[in-house]
DNA sequence: CATCACTAGTTCTATGTAGAAGTATATAAG
DNA sequence: CTTATATACTTCTACATAGAACTAGTGATG
């Protein structure tokens, strides 16, 4: 496709509306996850650019973790990876001191009315249809973190259909495949309770004992509320790690 | 000063031996935080490059919280801003739910040997003569944030000599001002634990609640360790939000 | 079949240039 | 003294160009 041309406000610079122009095309589905972006060149033709120009739109991308790029390969659609997630600040260590990769056990799944205090995160009206979720996370059998899941159930059909047995420890890939849904982003909150009887009985500690929360709300690449998760790991394996620059 | 020469392997590219440099000519106390760095022009011409691969440097050093940059004004070496620090996740909300500055009060200054579990952070000998702080964080008299500060000795004399009273709420600029020590960035470490005795009778909260403890390393421009500090708080007023991408 | 050289396409580095936009200071005008 | 004007300096945007560095595939060669 050739000449197109920058759509908005010409007060803000050429730069910036390229940026948003890919960030559009993106949302709007025509360029997914792991696909390659139209070269340089091309992006300097189409819309009539010096390179110069369109490198700093690629580059803004690239800071926002939109874009990945390589040298002599191209620029591809970033797969989100939740490599930042609070999550992994769980030390998952066996016994042995060996770290493991924990498995993921489906407790119960099922369809019930969303709570308000989901609703309002996935920014539905409240009783809306839902699917919950129980699920657990255990190395070698014993459980480290303990969630709560929610979707939307109308758009989440098939997954609903889907036998609980064919669902992996990831979740989603699964959503992207079967309902077209793709997490690009999320957000998360970490606070800390001590255990009810319910999650102290889940995660085999005592009642009382301190436990992290993480929130996550993962959204789409539209900032459109995907899922609303809750999870709750032993406090005492948890350590997050960071710097102040 | 004229006619400058990049350093170093000359396989690595220009724009990133100049930030090298600029880099090693703050950490050498050349230039200092508030300092404003030479303009695009005057660097350029110095060393011999053309603007944009100087401007590409200077942006690296502003991507790295480094240098901060404003059109018309100048390029100027950036004060570390505690903003992003975890401490901020302590809602400290009085009673009315109206947002308070907390009061500093130091509790104990002590001359003392540096403990084993300190002296490795602080990358000095273990039983180095070290001067120990108890500092107490309150909003309206009721306690919130209990801290225990560890420097050594010796670069810290002349603060060890300043009476208590004189000490504000904020120590970083009094140990820039007094010894030399500018604090260019720190690391953080969050875990939790039960409140002990002393601290449930510092934070007056029951014995075995949770608490939030945070371990940071503060550090010079040239990464040498300058203070080591742990923050416990009640867990309950706290709250980190994080955002995955 | 395996290996090498080549080629087309990509991003990366570097230079040069020009003007716009914003800031601070000095100077002139009222 | 206050206000406008000019000016010098700064960063920001945009264009144009060239070659280096790297990748993936193609075709020739052994």
């Amino acid at each position: 496709m050739n000449s197109k041309t920058l759509s908005g406000d010409d007060r803000v610079p050429a730069y910036q509306r390229l940026a948003d122009d890919l960030r559009a095309v993106i949302a709007a589905g025509e360029l997914k996850p792991g696909d390659r972006a139209p070269s340089e060149n091309q992006l300097a033709a189409d819309y009539s650019l010096s390179a110069g120009t369109v490198r700093k739109a690629l580059e803004v991308l690239v800071s926002e973790h939109v874009f990945e790029r390589f040298q002599g390969r191209g620029t591809y659609v970033r797969r989100p990876s939740f490599d930042s997630s609070l999550f992994r600040f769980f030390r998952f260590k066996g016994p042995d001191g060996e770290v493991h990769v924990p498995e993921s056990r489906i407790l119960r799944r099922k369809t019930e009315p969303i709570p308000s205090y989901v609703s309002r995160a996935l920014k539905v009206p409240e009783q809306t249809v839902g699917l919950s979720m129980s699920r657990l996370r255990l190395i070698e059998n014993t459980p480290l973190v303990a969630e709560e899941i929610w979707l939307e159930y109308e758009p989440f059909k098939s997954f609903a259909k889907l036998p609980i047995e064919d669902i992996g420890s990831l979740l989603y890939p699964v959503y992207d495949q079967l309902c077209g849904k793709v997490v690009a982003k999320a957000e998360e909150t970490l606070t800390v309770e001590t255990a009810s009887r319910q999650t102290a009985r889940l995660l085999r500690v005592e009642k009382g004992t301190p436990i992290i929360v993480i929130d996550r709300i993962a959204r789409g690449f539209d900032e459109s509320p995907i899922e609303w998760r809750r999870s709750r790991g032993r406090a005492d394996i948890f350590s997050y790690h960071t710097e102040i620059r």
